[in-house]
DNA sequence: TTGTATGCGTTATCAA
DNA sequence: TTGATAACGCATACAA
């Protein structure tokens, strides 16, 4: 009963492996008699294909590789859904790695998947990472790469990405719209393309309305929550905000309890919106006004992007950026 | 720059391509000159060992596939960290399945992960799994399977759990110590091991402070959002309510949600305990005192119990089950 | 219509 | 100490 092979149907049916493996592919060339005896014989015995000898074979594994900051992170899973969901439908296997913010290990991954011989690869930059390089062994050996979300700042790559100017735009001026003036934006790295769109969107706002900006309410902070905490505090207690932008869903989280620790402040009319896709943000209190990100659909159309690329066969796919609607979510 | 082989070095050194494998896998036979010149040659060429072909040779993917309802969930997530962080050590590749609480995508990803060839499995059962005759083609394939969380009601397989029994009694017990009489408890569905197991801790509790069990306040409840407003709602309408005590990630979101609905009855001293490892439990209003798994280790515990299968060569590991301890977090 | 031989990259066996 | 060859499972070019 374990695994059956292509020789031994051969050697029970008496034909040779050649036979057998055409009939198994439906080959015009073989009777319909011998076809049918063999896909009844193969169905009887369980037989499946040993993928491994056919990556080996046509030097193709039939997975992706997936490398994203961290899975534990509701907008990662969800775009990975999307990225799963796509890349299943066509009989490929998705294999994830985590980089945890850090360079090292997106790099460490990134030799990880090829040496596995990835087909293709779909990415989120690390909030670390700001060396390209990479970019050139890959395309030495062909492997195609889409990133999504955290892109390079180049123009010759595949990208996948929502509208954060527009996203960040709408979000300040709902706070605005609320009356709101001294608006904080705390923000993720300032490498990061999403960072920098988006502080454009909030900044372009405030423009248009007529706000100064403050930079002392401009914030970068990393994803420990002690940075978060600090952060808020020291914006509670040396620049009088009267709301929050924050971006990313672990900033958002960290901040969000950032600021339960300051009760008073809460207790006042502050507004709160996050950039985020928590699960969580219309239970928390005050519920969380959101611009939420078109999560599953960025994995759906990053995947799409990677197959079409896969099968374009001397064709080249232009290299291309994607970009999708956000929601604003009012909860307040 | 596309991949080398072995066949490569060799060509290039003047050297066979055993003399290359051996030199490069540190072999006695051959001497300190042949093996620098070819380890110093591999690397200047960017060698690396190709793993389909060694995974062909060896029948052998290298790979392990975790097979869960649904990776964005927190609990689901932060196991699946732990299987990562323990089979990336060891050179494994964790593949990652989701069934969607469906026992036929459950079967599908199974039969897909076998043709993969995946070296283990690591599952967390479907909410619909009740027929457990694929453990018999497993064995028969030699191919070892570790449950955890959701168990087959079996003995004969290996498990990695938390004290569930325990979990829920301290729960229970400690809505009983802040005066609650009538405690509901909604839970997943019966055939789940999670379920009987959380169920006789709720009993437990109640029998040990001579509380009748009203079998009204027992809830089975799906996944969906619908059911858990229309439980909610039930139970308050009509079987009047002082407390209650949610199982899992999602049911605990779904509920807290359908409470939220009903402003009156959290306007009043209700009180309500998860068995969840939701990151925003104590962000939410009322904050939501939890049972928290040690869902982390649970996966470091799975993915070592595997490997010690994997390695047993000729010895058999006994089955057995791991069970670890939770964690009451008191929030209110 | 079917069979034989070869190769994908690697390692193990046997020979030299 | 090194080399030639077969084998893992499969698909295909070439023969028959």
């Amino acid at each position: 009963m374990t695994n059956v092979t292509i020789k031994d149907i051969a050697k029970a049916l008496n034909l040779s492996t050649s036979t057998v493996s055409r009939a198994l592919r439906d080959s015009y060339e073989i009777s319909a008699d011998t076809k049918k005896k063999v896909t009844e014989y193969a169905k009887s015995v369980h037989y499946t294909p040993n993928p491994i000898a056919l990556s080996l074979k046509e030097n193709k594994s039939h997975s992706i590789c997936v490398i994203v900051p961290e899975i534990a992170n509701n907008f990662f899973s969800e775009v990975i859904n999307g990225i799963d969901f796509t890349a299943f439908q066509r009989g490929y296997h998705v294999v994830i790695f985590q980089t945890y913010e850090s360079f090292e290990r997106e790099q460490a991954n990134l030799e990880n998947g090829l040496a596995r011989r990835a087909d293709g690869i779909i990415m989120s930059l690390s909030g670390t990472t700001e060396n390209f390089e990479y970019l050139d062994k890959l395309r030495a050996d062909n492997i195609p790469i889409v990133f999504f979300d955290r892109v390079p700042p180049l123009d010759d790559c595949y990208k996948v990405v929502s509208d954060n100017l527009e996203g960040a735009y709408k979000a300040t001026q709902h706070l605005i719209s609320q009356g709101k003036k001294r608006i904080a934006h705390i923000t993720s790295p300032p490498v990061l393309s999403i960072t920098k769109e988006r502080l454009a969107g909030y900044k372009a706002a405030l423009r248009d309305n007529n706000i100064d900006i403050d930079q002392n309410l401009v914030r970068y902070c990393g994803f420990e929550p002690k940075e978060a905490f600090q952060t808020i505090d020291d914006l509670i207690k040396n620049h009088n905000p009267d709301s929050f932008f924050i971006c990313s869903d672990r900033l958002a989280l960290n901040c969000f309890e950032g600021l339960k620790k300051n009760k008073n402040v809460l207790a006042e009319d502050i507004c709160i919106v996050g950039y985020t896709n928590l699960k969580t943000a219309h239970l928390l209190e005050p519920p969380l006004t959101t611009v939420r990100q078109p999560a599953f659909e960025m994995g759906q159309q990053a995947t799409e992007l990677l197959f079409s690329i896969l099968n374009a066969k001397g064709r080249t796919i232009p290299y291309q950026t994607i970009t999708l609607k956000n929601e604003l979510i009012v909860r307040y």
